[in-house]
DNA sequence: GGCTTTGTTCGAAGAATATCGAATGACCAA
DNA sequence: TTGGTCATTCGATATTCTTCGAACAAAGCC
């Protein structure tokens, strides 16, 4: 873990980097999880990938500007970036309106 | 080339690989220039890459039920799927709303 | 100080993707 | 039928992505 995580500046968040980011099954999960309501805590996602695969997706969500990691004693805390919406409104409610309810669940 | 081509039947199209496609700046290119309009001849978006690789660009846009692909004569014109807004509705509008202008030049 | 919990980082392996040039195929025109 | 145009396919290469296990690091607890 780390201190403080590096979030790239919002002005920088790429649309292209934000659809990648989102194309895959396992992130669009995690977003459309988080978009379901409150923050949650790193591991309660419960993907069925090791530590070492959901870190990786974690921090390229991240790096993405889709998500902000907050720490919290030993725990890591990932909510929604809510300045998403500015620099590209419409985009994730379009996306997460489409996106099948039980990819939202726990 | 060939005479018909194949595309996805439209219940078929998936939602992770229409955003994949559409992170490519290439691709993402070109449906915005279809979106600015009419359809178009495969040659006419003076890509910056070889044919081929045009044309794979094309073949992933067409599987992932983003464009079709109709031959009339020698060439090959492209145009955004009409019935892609019925099976995600809002997602293109919302996307492209969001890319550069620029982008849609030929 | 040790131990536990919680994630991260570091290779490494394998799959997928992007790109090109060369060869090919389909159609049209002469 | 010979050639030209337009696009696809094939094979090759380079890059990127996904995934894992092992090792590591930070924070809190005993």
């Amino acid at each position: 873990m780390q201190e403080h995580y590096p979030h790239p500046e919002i002005a920088d968040v790429q649309l292209g980097e934000v659809l990648q980011a989102l194309s895959d099954p396992l992130r669009l999960r995690i977003v459309a999880a988080l978009a379901q309501g409150d923050e949650r805590g790193w591991g309660e996602f419960d993907a069925p990938v090791a530590p070492s695969t959901l870190s990786h997706h974690m921090k390229v969500l991240r790096q993405a500007g889709l998500v902000t990691h907050r720490r919290e004693g030993t725990r890591c805390i990932v909510a929604l970036r809510p300045d998403l919406e500015e620099r590209f409104p419409g985009l994730l409610g379009a996306v997460l309106r489409l996106t099948p309810a039980e990819q939202g669940a726990k």
